[in-house]
DNA sequence: TGGAATGTTCGGCT
DNA sequence: AAGCCGAACATTCC
């Protein structure tokens, strides 16, 4: 659910609406000290969600099954709610793997896969001796990539998820970036993928998992060749790829 | 019916 | 030291 695409989708939402706004009331696992702050401005840091506010920035991550909203009601999954001096913010997660975070140190991740110059990208993964999907997925050294975006770059890049990414030539490296920015652009205008649980800051799911090329269709046919697509592990994370596009 | 799998991250172990 | 593994949790699917 929640990976560089569907957190900024949820950024973008909420940075229309919270600035100006003042917080005036705290429940569940946000901290008190919140009360009276004003919120200055909303963005995004790899997949987290930073507010802004007078007396520091304040985190929020999704984990898998997190929803960050800017609906009043509860459900049983409720984990937190900011009171506003209008409306209310309310965090919800299914699954508890999400985070809220204020104050101490802010998260330090990698560069942001979106951000990062094409030159920088290929000096990352040059010479390392990991599978690239795994390299791709690693927070530390780049931000926002989950499993959705990661085989659906690498099939649009045609490089193989288990690829050393030592092996692979400048080209190859500089066609991954490329397409991993394409594909998170093209996310972002649909407003990122809902395959279960994400919905963005006013509830609304995204559009672009009727996009997807390889992910969720393992046994379908592939979309460029016609192959079946095939499933496998790698990173200890399910993948789903095309053995004709993506040859090792 | 129960076991496996699900988009994430972190800590512990090798 | 880097990389694997399981755990955290709840729901759904086969």
């Amino acid at each position: 659910m929640p990976e560089l695409p569907e957190v900024e989708t949820v950024v973008r939402g909420l940075a229309a609406v919270l600035p100006g706004r003042r917080i005036v009331g705290v429940e569940g696992v946000a901290p008190v000290d919140l009360i009276g702050q004003q919120i200055v401005g909303v963005s995004r840091l790899g997949k987290f969600i930073r507010i802004d506010l007078e007396g520091g920035p304040l985190f929020f991550h999704l984990g898998m099954t997190g929803q960050l909203t800017l609906s009043g009601e509860v459900s049983p999954y409720t984990r937190a709610r900011l009171q506003l001096d209008e409306g209310v913010l309310r965090f919800d997660d299914i699954r508890k793997f999400g985070r809220v975070v204020y104050g101490g140190a802010a998260p330090r991740r990698g560069p942001d896969a979106l951000g990062i110059a094409c030159e920088d990208f290929v000096a990352l993964l040059k010479g390392r001796r990991r599978q690239v999907k795994a390299l791709l997925l690693d927070q530390a050294m780049l931000s926002g990539m989950g499993n959705i975006y990661t085989d659906e770059a690498l099939f649009r890049a045609g490089i193989h998820p288990r690829a050393i990414a030592a092996r692979l030539s400048r080209a190859r490296l500089e066609g991954l970036w490329r397409e991993m920015r394409a594909v998170l652009t093209e996310a972002i205008a649909a407003g990122g993928s809902s395959i279960s649980d994400y919905v963005d800051a006013r509830g609304e799911r995204g559009g672009f998992q009727a996009q997807h090329r390889v992910y969720g269709r393992a046994g379908q046919p592939c979309r460029q060749c016609g192959t079946a697509l095939e499933r496998m592990l790698v990173a200890q994370r399910g993948t789903s790829y095309c053995p004709r596009c993506q040859r090792r």
